[in-house]
RNA sequence: GGCCCCAUCGUCUAGUCUGGCCUAGGACGCCAGGUUUUCAUCCUGGUAACACGGGUUCAAAUCCCGUUGGGGUCACCA
């Protein structure tokens, strides 16, 4: 009898994220993930990371790696698995065959008569299947050898263990997103198991993991249903619980297609090192797929989401990706960042691009002094804070404030038509820039700070009858751009000799 | 092709289970206006969707059937 019930009375909540490390930590694989943790969270329940490196050819450990880093990053954390405790032996498969927990139940399946060696090849698979593709019948593969079993020894070594499948009718399940799911269990055929008896496949190694890992609810990807019945016709021929199912809509990209590579980044790595923070990628992946109660509330820190997460609100449909709200939200997190945080955060970046110099790398980022190779003048963090802080409103991902801060760090360059504002005469810019010479000149060096810049020469700007007059000017022969920070904040940050100077460039330029 | 899943603005979605409050709400994007020396932020407004066809009903985005469309999956990968 199926279980419609999501929490049956006094049981553990267990769940399990399984990736196998053969490349990157995707973003589906986050997604999904998330949502054990979530769920796990939510139900006070434990989330089991196990991984999944049965296939030794593909595997590898820097992979595995990506993944349990990425994970951490996302604050994805895991209670039983690497690097934490276990209760049911080791989280890794490839320590699992050794333990030779695979190895026992192949044997009794093997013993029992409900799994047997198949020794046909490769060649007579596919010709196998291409018939059947033919006549429009299920492809899948019937084998003649199931009641053979044989105790030739260089048969079994060129043979794989398959489960003989007896299923007739239906293989029922409820998906507590999709509701009833059924699949013809004689579709199913005489499915691979193991390539060997200490060689176990995909589908055979879940679910003797799951079962002695206890595990309760199985929430992945969509991409799964279908081994689902396979799964379950295990479970039942080795007298296993058969947990409970969730399938989460996958993941698509603009095209509507499975998120893959050719539609972009496709890694948790890669948005970590665009400069996306992971409360936003948190927010936002949650976000994939599923709604709080209030549909309104969007932008939500991981406690509120744990809190509201409930199975019933998951979607049945696929969720594109979209990497510009993806921005947004980004942006949003960005600007509720402390500036010493952002800072922080920024650092790497402008090493990257050989904007500044740690001089002292050995000492606390906060104590740290900086050297700007293409000012060749030195600064500390309160000073960098002060740059970071100027685009804070402006950036949308970390790695954008170099582009947008490297004109305060290097010499400027710019038409000097840039200069005009408006329709004044360059006989006034001329006036202009050398009146703000004179203004600047005068104010002392201690009180070079934005509020007290703007205070004595915003009434200047006035007097000219419209401030642009002034300011626009002044911004440009600062920055050189036509968009930028305000002067006062650029002036600020550039210090009253680089500020002299760089006006009195722009009013040579004029001559 | 077999099997399975899905279907509300361009995108993420609310509403669907428990038909009426939906002349379909919010967010991103886009457009316009306001604020600002510029850009960004911020504020205001606008744009845009129930795939189609049949039923059932006094009433359907919501229930039923069909069609179309999209996707997933079919390994000695996971």
């Amino acid at each position: 009898m199926k279980n419609k019930e999501l929490l049956s009375k006094n049981e553990t909540i267990r769940v399990r994220m399984a990736p196998s490390p053969t490349g990157s930590l995707h973003v589906g694989t986050a997604r999904a993930a998330l949502f054990n943790y979530l769920f796990a969270k939510h139900y006070d329940g434990t989330f089991i990371l196990r991984i999944e490196d049965t296939d030794t050819e593909r595997s590898d450990e820097k992979w595995e790696k990506d993944i349990i880093e990425g994970l951490s990053w996302l604050q994805i954390e895991w209670d039983e698995g690497p690097g934490k405790k276990g209760t049911y032996g080791p989280y890794r498969q490839s320590e699992r065959i050794k333990e030779g927990i695979y190895t026992k139940y192949i044997e009794k399946m093997l013993e029992e008569g409900s799994a047997f060696y198949c020794w046909h090849t490769k060649e007579e698979l596919q010709k196998e299947r291409e018939n059947q593709q033919e006549k429009k019948e299920a492809p899948r593969h019937l084998c003649g050898y199931r009641d053979l079993h044989t105790t030739d020894e260089e048969k079994i070594k060129q043979s794989i263990i398959r489960f003989k499948n007896e299923t007739t009718g239906p293989v029922e399940f409820y998906d507590f997103v999709r509701g009833e799911v059924s699949f013809d269990g004689e579709n199913l055929g005489d499915f691979s198991i193991a390539k060997s008896i200490n060689e176990p496949l995909y589908n055979f190694a879940v679910v003797v993991d799951d079962y002695e890992m206890k595990v309760s609810h199985v929430i992945r990807g969509e991409d799964h249903i279908s081994n689902t019945p396979r799964q379950i016709v295990l479970q039942k021929a080795l007298k296993f619980d058969i947990p409970k199912f969730i399938h989460l809509p996958l993941i698509l990209g603009t095209d509507k297609s499975k998120l893959s590579k050719r539609h972009g980044a496709t890694s948790v790595g890669e948005y970590k090192d665009m400069g996306y923070l992971s409360e936003a990628l948190f927010n936002f992946l949650s976000l994939l797929g599923w709604r709080p109660s209030e549909d309104e509330k969007e932008l939500m820190p991981k406690d509120e989401i744990i809190k509201e997460f409930t199975v019933e609100r998951i979607q049945q449909a696929g969720a594109v990706f979209d990497v510009e709200k993806l921005s947004w939200m980004n942006g949003q997190y960005i600007r509720n960042l402390s500036t010493e945080e952002l800072a922080t955060k920024c650092m790497p970046y402008f090493i990257d691009k050989n904007l500044i110099e740690i001089k002292n790398p050995k000492e606390n980022i906060s104590d740290a002094k900086f050297k700007i190779p293409g000012l060749g003048t030195e600064r500390d963090f309160e000073w960098f804070k002060g740059v970071v802080a100027m685009e804070q409103e402006r950036i949308k991902k970390l790695d954008e404030i170099t582009g947008v801060t490297e004109f305060l760090l290097k010499d400027i360059d710019y038409e000097k038509s840039l200069l005009v504002w408006k329709d004044m005469s360059v006989e006034e810019l001329k006036k202009i820039l050398s009146d703000l010479n004179v203004i600047l000149e005068e104010i002392p060096k201690e009180n070079w700070n934005k509020e007290n810049l703007r205070e004595i020469i915003m009434p200047k700007a006035e007097l000219t009858g419209s401030r642009g007059k002034m300011l626009w000017p002044l911004r440009v022969a600062l920055s050189g751009k036509k968009a930028s920070p305000g002067p006062f904040e650029i002036m600020e940050v550039i210090g009253k000799e680089e500020s002299l100077n760089r006006v009195t460039q722009a009013h040579k330029k004029l001559v």
